[in-house]
DNA sequence: TTAGGGTTAG
């Protein structure tokens, strides 16, 4: 069967070297040293050694003189052998391993590894024969996989060639072909591993376990996985503990796991048949599958072939229970296997830490890291990444990058994966600067960027719609021959997005997609995205059905974000219809499906639909997000309905469901609306309670809230005290408050805030001025008009006409001609008064 | 044979 592989592969002329004479290997046992004597070398002489004598005869001779060991560390030697030449080693090589093998040995990689000798193929196959009739197959397989390297895929034929001529009745061919075969499989060289097989077989040398094994491994993906099974039985090699594994694990890769689970039923009953690792590999692939049941049938399936499983078995599963979200039986088996006996490890620590984070409950990763201090067990890199990772989800990024000093200072390097961790942070928190210092920090420890980390960078640059820095990194990352993938092309289309430009997105998308690079549906869902956002859904629609022409299957994103659309653009009822569609191509909606329905009936006053609906996905056991429950709050709140609101926010916390900062702001909002400044500072503390910090939107609200109650003074503690606490406030803020004194009259308040907002580095625009002198004008408070239009002009901000008019005709009406002539100057000046 | 990092939609 292997012989195929002979004529198969290696189609047209094989490399064969001209000659082989000019590698002066004896053919025969009889040894090159026999022959030698003194005689001109063909070596060409230098100045440095004007002894026209054979090099090759000295070292001979100073090795019988001095003894191998003492002759190598002697100057002289030192001195003559940058003289030798490939053929010249051979001979000294092959006399040694007459003479003494351990010292052909040791020569051999003297040369190769103090003077950096490129040795022929000759001189490694005879160090081959050497280590291989000793046993030494370590190293027997280092000079063959050096070997490898240098000859390259295709190079078998030659190189048996080369063996069969030059070595054909020595003792250890079995062993070095054997090992050639295995080097070559090793080096993923398959096709001539399997040539070396098929020689192999035709000079009756039978090949071990081991590389039938590497070979099966390798040839995982492929069909001729079989082959090589066969001929493992029709050769009668005995099997090992690894063969029925590895094709277990092949079956596996080939998606042929319910083949996998035949083949270990019919192996059932054989020496190394059922292994806990081949069912351990099977329930692997069902985990990975989404189908962590049927790993849990595989799981009662080994213990009914009374197979113990082992820690990798539970880890596996409960990994999978995991991922599926079902932490309850995870803990559950976490238990059965500490009763049985198996201690729970560091992996199995962090994958119950990974599942409560996947649920977003970081309260619970804590407690499985307390159970795991309380069992001695310490947490390692991995824990802490999947810490940081919690903290950054919940937008602590500061505790985040505190995490990772503690790990610095706890002598953890950070690993690349760490780093992403935290640059990936920085970067969602709009800190790409930082992210970017972390980067360079990163590769000046020594640790080399790879695609996810340049893909992270590269998306925080778009997203800010800095596409020509994203475009010098994506260059640099090209260059380091790491190849982008679909996921730098989508951050490029958000790049472009970000900055509006909507056709250049779509270019960029038809270049990729027409020049065949990727047909990634994400890509297309960005696009479709990008016309959403800019309300051309007529457009998205046309791109839409575009993908169902070419074949392309949508996704359940694609129709979110069409919905989106139809919903954006008051289309409601299409937007419902677009729902069936979804159904139609077997995908299921989500929860963002209904949440983007649900906010569109509730901008309509539509409740009772918003509330159906959130009924259906309790049908269809779709859990609500944070931000469904946000949505029909903020209905219910609009609607006046303030207690169902927060029985609401109740039921999230007994579901489980964490509201975010957003979910409390709206409900804030509702009670400062209606007045009820009390219960909205309750609600402020029922969020610090719960670990979420006020944001600036927060305290815009109240201060908000508080202005239009009437209680100003109020307001204005409240700002001077979140300034003294340092806390982090938006122009909102001040723009609340200035407001709120320019309508009660107080402009010197108000222009005391007005230099504080300015001050604090905020930017201004003429806007903000001419909100103030709005106002004040309006009030007849010329005086305090002027006052702030001198400012704005210290600012060095002109008057443009809508302000122009506005002051005209307050001036105007409280009578002030100087001013109005005056301001009529400076408008003409301006061109204000063109028309 | 098990654990940690990147995309789209509300």
């Amino acid at each position: 069967m292997l012989n195929k592989w002979k004529r198969l592969n290696f189609p047209g002329k094989f490399p064969f070297l001209a000659s082989l004479s000019s590698l002066i290997v004896s053919k025969s046992s009889v040894s090159v040293a026999a022959k030698i004597e003194y005689e001109p070398t063909t070596c060409k002489t230098t100045a440095v050694n004007p002894n026209p004598r054979d090099p090759v005869n000295e070292i001979l001779l100073g090795f019988r003189s001095l003894g191998f060991r003492r002759f190598i560390g002697g100057h002289y030697f030192r001195s003559i052998i940058s003289m030798l030449n490939h053929a010249q080693v051979d001979r000294i090589i092959d006399y040694l391993r007459v003479e003494d093998a351990e010292s052909a040995v040791d020569f051999f990689n003297l040369l190769k590894d103090e003077f950096g000798f490129r040795h022929s193929r000759g001189s490694r196959f005879l160090v081959s024969h050497v280590l291989a009739k000793e046993r030494r197959l370590r190293e027997l397989h280092l000079i063959l996989k050096q070997l490898l390297q240098d000859e390259g895929s295709g190079s078998a034929p030659s190189l048996c060639e080369f063996l069969l001529d030059s070595f054909r009745d020595w003792d250890s061919n079995g062993v070095v072909l054997d090992m050639l075969a295995l080097a070559y499989s090793k080096s993923e060289m398959v096709y001539d591993a399997l040539f070396v097989l098929a020689m192999m077989k035709d000079l009756n040398l039978q090949s071990s376990i081991q590389t039938y094994n590497s070979l099966l491994y390798n040839l995982r993906h492929n069909d001729i996985m079989w082959d090589v099974y066969n001929e493992i039985k029709v050769s009668g090699t005995p099997q090992s503990e690894h063969t029925d594994s590895i094709l277990t694990n092949g079956l596996c890769c080939q998606s042929r796991v319910q083949d996998a689970v035949s083949f270990l039923r019919n192996t059932e009953g054989k020496v190394f048949g059922s292994s806990v690792v081949s069912f351990n590999t099977i329930m692997s692939k069902y985990c990975k599958l989404g189908l962590a049941d049927v790993a849990k049938s595989i799981f009662c399936l080994m213990i009914k072939y009374g197979l113990h499983p082992d820690v990798y078995s539970y880890n596996i599963l409960i990994h999978g229970l995991c991922v599926a979200g079902s932490m309850e039986e995870a803990l559950e088996f976490k238990d059965d296997m500490e009763k049985h006996g198996i201690g729970p490890d560091i992996v199995t620590y962090n994958i119950l830490c990974k599942g409560f984070h996947l649920l977003g409950l970081m309260s619970g990763a804590w407690k499985v890291i307390q159970n795991m201090l309380l069992k001695g067990v310490n947490p390692n890199l991995v824990t802490y990444t999947i810490l940081i990772c919690g903290h950054c989800q919940t937008g602590n990024i500061d505790e985040g990058l505190k995490l990772g000093r503690e790990m610095l200072s706890r002598g953890f390097q950070l690993s690349i994966i760490s780093y992403s961790v935290l640059i990936s942070c920085l970067c969602k928190s709009g800190q790409v600067d930082k992210g970017l210092e972390l980067f360079h920090e990163m590769e000046a420890n020594g640790l080399k960027a790879d695609l996810i980390t340049y893909s992270i960078l590269i998306h925080g640059l778009c997203k800010q719609g800095e596409v020509q820095r994203a475009m010098q990194l994506y260059n640099e990352m090209c260059s380091k021959s790491i190849s982008p993938n679909s996921f730098a092309h989508g951050a490029f289309l958000l790049g472009f997005r970000e900055k509006g430009m909507i056709s250049d997105a779509r270019m960029y998308l038809d270049a990729v997609t027409m020049s065949n690079l990727t047909q990634d549906i994400v890509l297309y869902n960005i696009m479709i995205g990008s016309y959403v956002k800019f309300d051309d859904i007529e457009e998205a629609v046309r791109l839409y059905e575009q993908i169902i022409r070419h074949g392309i299957t949508p996704t359940v994103v694609t129709f979110n974000s069409l919905i989106y659309g139809f919903c954006r653009t008051g289309r409601v009822a299409e937007a419902r219809r677009w729902m069936d569609t979804i159904k139609s191509y077997g995908l299921e909606p989500t929860a963002i499906t209904y949440t983007t329905l649900m906010n569109a009936y509730s901008e309509e006053g539509n409740m009772d639909t918003v509330l159906a609906l959130l009924q259906e996905m309790e049908e269809k056991v779709i859990r609500p997000t944070h931000v469904t429950y946000t949505v029909v709050i903020k209905g219910l709140c609009k609607q006046g309905k303030l207690h169902e609101s927060v029985q609401l926010l109740e039921d999230m916390h007994g579901k489980g469901i964490t509201p975010d900062q957003i979910t409390y702001n709206t409900i804030i909002q509702c009670f400062c609306k209606v007045k009820d400044m009390r219960k909205a500072f309750e609600l402020v503390d029922e969020m610090s309670l719960h670990n979420l910090e006020p944001t600036p939107a927060t305290y815009n609200v109240l201060l908000n809230g508080l202005c239009v109650f009437g209680d100003l003074k109020g307001a204005d503690g409240l700002l001077i005290s979140l300034q003294e606490r340092n806390i982090k406030l938006t122009k909102v803020a001040y723009t609340t408050l200035i407001k709120a004194h320019c309508v009660k009259g107080d402009a010197s308040r108000a222009g005391v805030l007005f230099r504080e907002m300015v001050e604090k580095g905020f930017e201004i625009s003429i806007r903000d001025y001419s909100a103030v002198i709005n106002r004040l004008s309006k009030r007849g408070l010329i005086t305090e008009t002027k006052f702030f239009l001198s400012m704005m002009l210290c600012d060095g901000v002109s008057p443009d006409q809508e302000i122009g008019e506005v002051l005209l005709n307050a001036f105007h009406q409280g009578g002030d001609t100087n001013s109005v002539l005056e301001l009529l100057g400076q408008m003409i000046k301006l061109g204000l008064l063109g028309d």
